[in-house]
DNA sequence: ACCGGCGGGACGCCCCGTTTCT
DNA sequence: AGAAACGGGGCGTCCCGCCGGT
């Protein structure tokens, strides 16, 4: 073989690195192969060996950008900091800046709705994966409410987020960065009940919420 | 002339109505302007008589869109409804669907954030305008704690929103929904404190948020 | 309008000409729309809005050269040449020469089998005018008996062509363009009979020619 | 060796018995090697190993069409079935649908005459083969009358099949085989006289054809 | 004098036939 | 022997300006 063994995966892999980074800085649909192959160090030519398909790509890269993105939530999390430290480096100035280095759903997620059905499905797999996680750092641990909460926290975080990113005042980005932290650790720590993940699927017919549930499990702790 | 006396007007805000739909729905990179032309019923050319470029377009609509959800808003929270008016109409399995005219930030944030200064100014203020009529509904009512606290609450239906049509699964997305909901109105409801608008501009180096105050107000009310 | 009226018209008849040409010569699938918009004097972007794609062209192209060499064919049979003027003017050393001005069936009938059903379609009508207009230059001049007499004159006319412009041999090229000659006269002016059209559909299973019957009619007027 | 002596000459025969397939069913322009490999089991770098190039493969599978050809040939008019076996095989319906085990000559005539030098060289010895063997089985066998007989005959049905390929009416293309039929045998069987090889090569300046001789022997069997 | 029909380049993704080097 | 990459070009479509009619 020309190459070394492994090579293939290395380019590859190299490949998806770069297309996951500009993706969330510009966009999927913005971003062109062509300069993804060029920052690879590839020509165009050498994208269909790797890949079916553009779509195929964006799959992959944001497959492997919600992994990348669960190894730091471990790392964030680390030392006792829990959720805190979750919160805290996800709705931060650095953050808000580094979108190609940032979270996958914050830059991306209009766009996912509009992709292929397994393109959506990896980003429901690492979306879960990452909910689960965060949801170990939350008090009710292991249980589904946690998860629950989890996603709460980070719906949260990713509309301010994105928020923050989209305002043209930087003064004004950063207090929308302070406000998401606080109502996000309100969030992690008030004591607001979870109801357990509904099995009477299509059963409510208008309103997907239980008012009645919601509004005692809201009574009970304030 | 050829035309009656506001011809031009009715047909730029066609223009606008369409394209801000079409935006919505397949984002604004991915929607060509002879699409939106030949469904607003004109050839291209057509198009740079009203617009100057597709950048001003996109900026128009997006205003246009900011202000149909305000007048919406107003709507959704008459007849004592409130706030709770407000996230029903938001966080439903509709609004999931239709996404060519809902929520504009659900729909175009990452986009808008790629965009240039002026188009960024016109959702800055559109957004702001629709936090500070949320923010009516809350219990501060006037204050800026009130607009901060919406800023919290549209920022995670934002999030669960795009987070719900992103995933695959039907009933996933419904629980998201739910989730959101509960902590939407838990948000509303529970009087954790906001701080007042940081004035020190750029003054907090690295950590844009002050951890002893946040946890102080989120003591409070634990 | 930037351009006088009828401009477009002309445009657009130019793109067909130089397309309907190219496709003979190289083919169709070999022929680049960049290439024929060039030699129009025009560039890639001014394709679309003249046709919808390249198979449009094709279709279009084949009805245009179809329709000249139906034109042709008048003026090859004037002046009381008849049917022999056609043949002559078909099968000769010009036209194996120039195969972008000539017979469109010749050039393509292959890849005319592998187009769209619309192309397909424009061919059969366009053969069909030929083959009527051919057989009115026969014996029994009106009759279906004169079409299905030019069919197979203008089958072996095409073959004996696409041979001649095949083979490597000059020489055997006008050999076969001779002997395609003799074969032509021979069948147009042999009395051999010519069976009505078939009206038994699918009646015939394997054999689609009723043997049998061919020959008695033969023989009944020999 | 890594593999058994013979091995490379198997491969080589399937990649030419494929692309032999798929030429005559796409067109050799629009068959990639790619998928042509791909189809016999190979990956693209196997291919220069065994062809210098796309052309050479064209060539090869060319040659090994029509030497299937020629052996079917001499199967179809076993038996005593002779021309009319012959006739009968090549005109029917089987043969229009099946034109990727059909007659190369039929598939790709306008394109073989784009071909390079070799590659009409190589269709025309296997053409002259074909036509020699046809002549065979006609009355004057053996003599030059006969092949030009059966040149005339084989260009006959390689234009009919070609016109029944690409129409769009079924019941159309059905006719076109049965007038091609009756013409095949009227040429097979009438005693037109058939001129020896003209040897006097570019001695014909402009007219290729001796009307008058023609004509002449043209009545002879009248 | 305002529209808008028409064309201009450039670039999108995809894929081609070919070479290089392990 | 063959995996990996190379350029170039396919078609389609993009966003945008020129300038003539009504």
């Amino acid at each position: 073989m020309r190459f070394e063994k492994g090579h293939k995966e290395t380019t590859r892999k190299r490949i998806i690195d770069v297309a996951s980074r500009r993706f969330r800085k510009d966009g999927a649909a913005a971003s062109g192969l062509a300069g993804i192959m060029a920052e690879s160090g590839l020509t165009n030519g050498a994208f269909y060996p790797h890949f079916a398909s553009k779509q195929a790509l964006i799959k992959e890269a944001l497959a492997s950008a919600l992994v990348d993105k669960l190894d730091k939530l471990e790392h964030d999390t680390e030392d006792g900091r829990g959720i805190e430290g979750a919160i805290r480096e996800y709705l931060n100035r650095e953050h808000v800046r580094d979108s190609e280095g940032g979270c996958p759903s914050a830059a991306l997620l209009p766009e996912i709705a509009r992709q292929s059905k397994p393109a959506r499905k990896a980003y429901e797999d690492g979306l879960l994966a990452y909910l689960s996680k965060l949801g170990e750092h939350l008090p009710e641990s292991g249980s589904k409410a946690s998860v629950r909460r989890a996603t709460a926290i980070f719906s949260l975080m990713v509309g301010a987020l994105q928020i923050a990113r989209a305002v043209q005042d930087k003064a004004l980005a950063e207090d929308i960065l302070e406000v998401g932290m606080e109502a996000a650790l309100t969030l992690a720590r008030s004591r607001y009940a979870a109801v357990g993940r509904a099995s009477q699927k299509g059963s409510a017919s208008s309103s997907p919420c239980q008012g009645p549930r919601i509004r005692k499990s809201a009574t009970k702790h304030e």
